[in-house]
DNA sequence: GATGAATGAGATTTCATTCAT
DNA sequence: CATGAATGAAATCTCATTCAT
């Protein structure tokens, strides 16, 4: 019972952030959002920033386990282009990316969610880390590549394209991004000793 | 006297945007930080959303200015790279990438916020469209590079390290990141006719 | 069963008064205090304010019960003072002064509550009275003290030094009180004839 | 201009706890008993707690300025318990006793109104061995009287004989009271040498 | 009998905004 | 032009109370 409600609260306070931003992401908002009293708030977390905290470990925990799950075993270059294309579409749909940025914007907010958002991404950034490692050993642009700054712009950049086709859904299209980041596997996958 | 002020305040508006984040960027907080009244806030804007309206024009065409006058004739990509690393030290300095990135995710909240947000990453995103066509042109990769994609990577990359390092300057160092940046783009240089 | 659980329950009220104080001597934390949940409270009492009014009554009837066996027969001053130090030794350790102090500040709320303390109090005023009256018959204090006047007092003083000393256990030191009251009660037994 | 209102509001939280007591002392009705917006006391001070801190000393201050300017000279003791009678009839018509009162019961819940209420009390326990001094001395009480313990013992019985009146204005009668108290200063008046 | 999750009313607090000066 | 005191609406949060189990 208790378990269930609480992952109602914080899938919307995923939504929330999201849909409605950081400054607007309300006690009143979530409970209108999720369909249930502001107080429900305040008997599964002591506060906002309690909320806060929770949502981002649980979101990224539950995102990592599915992009772990989907790239497991995967070597190819363009396979994993591919299959990140659907996972972002994943995270679009449930709105996962933008509240992460939100989150972001508000850890300037509360030490608590920024110590948890900081650890978050380290995990992620090492996720990214181990991805490239494994496209990228056996080939040419093993030597070349360093893997560790690589891994964090990937992240900068994975953010930072959420952030903007948020903005603007037309100008800044994703698609085409993984579309040309598809045409770069290609050739990286070309380069790959069988 | 008017426009002094006003630009008092603008600059107060960035710094608190960057010190305290979008939700506690409060008309208090702005007064506050620049020394003046929040009364005086209202005199010269209608509210608070103008006021990030405005700030957001303001930082935007003011730190395009200085970028485009600092690039203004480079061809080498390591000369360009450096260059950014002291603009993105400056921006650092003052503020101005933090403030932009908190009003993106304020810009949720306000459609004009929003809109002018809209339109100062477009210019942005030709002026790095515009800087990579002066690198790539006559190089083999002019045939290759996506430029309008990678134009849109490259600004939502550096949107997105100065998000993550602000949140933890340890990890995500920007110092390592221009390095690598810098030794791509000798490759790029060497790859360039006389 | 259901007595004791009743008495659990006065119990920890007492208790979270004296440690809590009124404002905070809510049902959750009551019911953390004495190790149940909050509705077991609702299960016993109609509602708080009942909750309260038992606890005056209970608290003020037990202690009684108490002084009154303690100080039955006693006739002299000296023993009497000696008897008070230990029984308010009891009241502090298990918080029954402070807690009538609160239940008293808390009358201010409500009627039911101000009627119960009011009752009571005038019990404790009575056996203060009584009390006097036995020490002073046959010495020549008798025509001279007041003896309302002076229970009144002592009643009012016991609360306050109470009062004082859950305030400032240094300051407000009830064993220098208690020694000085011997000293006084020494000589009221020095008049009194054989 | 602001002093001004920094007053009306402190003059508005003695009425309100005296009437309503602590836990009914909320902004609402400080600022319904006051006539101004509940806001204004955010403005004035940073927290509820921090204007129950500032009653305290304005209440304990001024009141004790105004007993030691009435108080001041007066050697015989008939004369002081008359000063007294009109002085504690003042500070009924202004709830001054009992706002104090229920400061101290608040006490428990706050460790800063504890420390300022702590350390008032201990000035007024002060000005009481002073004034308990320049009565005695010369008298053959002087060698008798523990000034200190009997200092701290009437600053108690004030505060509890307000609380009981308070409680019950019928029974416990403060004129009474003063009654006995001034006929046993002529006791004391006797004994003085002259 | 007792639990404890949930609610909704009301508390504290914050803040954009106004306005007399 | 600018100040800063004050307001009122809306936010966060608390808690007595209910109710399904």
């Amino acid at each position: 019972m208790r378990a269930e409600t609480r992952q109602r609260i914080l899938r919307a306070a995923i939504r929330t952030l999201a849909e409605q931003g950081y400054a607007r992401t309300t006690a009143r908002a979530v409970a209108a959002n999720g369909g249930f009293a502001p107080g429900a708030i305040y008997y599964h977390f002591a506060d906002l920033d309690e909320l806060f905290v929770a949502t981002a470990r649980f979101t990224s925990e539950t995102r990592l386990a599915r992009y772990k799950a989907e790239t497991d075993g995967i070597t190819g270059a363009v396979e994993l282009v591919r299959r990140l294309r659907a996972l972002y579409a994943e995270d679009g749909a449930e709105g996962h990316i933008a509240a992460v940025q939100e989150l972001i914007a508000g850890a300037n907010t509360s030490a608590r969610l920024a110590d948890e958002v900081r650890a978050s991404t380290a995990v992620w950034q090492e996720f990214a880390a181990g991805t490239i490692h494994r496209l990228i050993d056996g080939t040419p642009f093993a030597a070349l590549v360093p893997v560790r700054e690589v891994a964090t712009a990937a992240v900068a950049a994975y953010l930072g394209i959420e952030m903007l086709s948020h903005l603007d859904a037309n100008r800044t299209d994703p698609a085409a991004m993984f579309d040309a980041a598809e045409r770069a596997a290609a050739m990286v996958d070309a380069l790959r000793p069988r």
